[in-house]
RNA sequence: GCGGAAUUGGUGAAGUGGUUAACACGCCGGAUUGUGGCUCCGGUAUGCAUGGGUUCGAUCCCCAUAUUUCGCC
């Protein structure tokens, strides 16, 4: 079966939106954070640990399970749920963005991309039929479209042809789609032209597909501005009745200005990549716990957070667990990161059901920005 | 007791008679947005054991003192 997006409610003030979709492995709701498990596993977190982070979605890549340890094997194991032991839905990101960061304009072709394997320097063709290929067989709930994800600096010129060549992709990924489990996203490109952006989203959605992604956005170096506007200007020409996946997202204060712009999805690296660094979500900012001055801080990272590590752990074992690097330092954080992103999505689904979601960002932004 | 060697930041250490004393680690900050996990970028000795002397100028030369260390009795 599809996943079927259902909306429940929108907020009366903004264009936020509350909805879920059912998956073959369950309900969950929207706006939701994704928590990103790249190489079939969310860094340092076992699937135990992120239900209890009541994490929904998690991402896993095309791209990286393609080298290793190959679709085939994963398919022999059952299934990329079976292989990681994750039994609530798993979204596969196509490869798309690998793209951006390990090939260059010109080994971008009409019929794929040519690129050096990250692992072992070997040459790589990826293309959109192969991409989708390999995702059937990962058999991930949600499979995503293989698009080009130009950096914002990108002429309009090179945008306008890179995301007419990106609905081909979309469209030849598409005919080659058959796994009656799977549902496949569209994705939107354009950088921050607007007449891109309208052109991406009316022709995706011709191509009708399960959800739209929008892309191109988090890639380098865009200014938030930039983020905004490529949201804008896409959303309006996207269906109401299909979940819109803003890709790469995952900032507290930009998944308030997503959610703001109707967004129902999001994902992001950055959420355990700066946990394993030492850094940490808090209502009141974000806190690195390198520094010193949490060197006798027997305190939680938030007495009111209802985390593994805040009922368990204080800043200054946390921060000489990080400065030894003991691993355990950047599990405890990732826990603490992975359930802050996604208790601010459940507190903004109860706020958008009650027609509160403007009030929830401002009273959010300011604590977390003063 | 006699003779030799050494003494540079928190640590291990380069180095030169002449503007800002290398490098590494540590420490202190910062970065990080569809992940090429364990990375990247900054800062960190007004000072070269102490006191004299030689010199236009000394961390680098000389003398003394202290400490450490090696050898001999």
């Amino acid at each position: 079966m599809k996943i079927k997006y259902n909306l429940l409610h929108k907020d009366l003030k903004t264009n936020a939106r509350y909805g879920n979709i059912e998956t073959n492995h369950g309900t969950v709701e929207t706006p939701m954070f994704m928590p990103v498990g790249t190489r079939a596993t969310v860094k340092m977190l076992t699937p135990e640990e992120l239900y209890e982070c009541h994490s929904g979605i998690i991402l896993s890549n095309t791209y990286h399970l393609w080298l290793r340890p190959g679709e085939d094997l994963i398919s022999k194991a059952g299934g990329l749920h079976k292989f990681m032991n994750y039994k609530r839905p798993i979204l596969t990101d196509s490869g798309g963005f690998q793209v951006f960061s390990l090939a260059k304009p010109k080994d971008i072709t009409e019929e794929g991309v040519h690129f050096k394997s990250h692992l072992d320097g070997s040459k790589l063709f990826l293309t959109p039929e192969k991409s989708i290929q390999i995702q059937n067989k990962l058999d991930s709930d949600i499979a995503m479209s293989f698009d080009e994800c130009p950096p914002a600096s990108a002429t309009h010129e090179y945008m306008k042809n890179s995301i007419e060549r990106t609905i081909r992709w979309a469209e030849r990924g598409k005919k080659v789609h058959n796994n009656p489990n799977q549902s496949l996203f569209g994705i939107v490109q354009g950088g921050a032209y607007e007449d891109l952006r309208k052109y991406s989203a009316i022709e995706t959605v011709k191509l009708n597909f399960d959800g739209y992604g929008i892309g191109g956005v988090a890639n380098d170096g865009e200014s938030k501005e930039d983020m905004y506007k490529a949201i804008d200007y896409s959303i309006p020409f996207l269906p109401e009745d299909k979940p819109r996946y803003l890709m790469g997202v995952g900032e507290p204060v930009d998944l308030l200005e997503g959610i703001e712009r109707g967004v129902d999805m999001f994902d992001c690296v950055l959420s355990t990549r700066i946990a394993r660094h030492g850094n940490v979500f808090t209502r009141h900012g974000k806190i690195n716990l390198k520094n010193s001055k949490y060197k006798d801080d027997f305190t939680p990272i938030e007495d009111e957070c209802d985390c593994y590590t805040c009922k368990n752990y204080t800043k200054a074992y946390i921060r000489h667990l990080v400065n030894s690097d003991e691993s355990l330092g950047g599990r405890l954080l990732s826990i603490h990161n992975t359930r802050f992103l996604i208790k601010m999505m459940e507190e903004i689904r109860e706020s958008i059901k009650e027609d509160k979601f403007s009030e929830y960002k401002k009273e959010f932004l300011e604590k977390y920005t003063k």
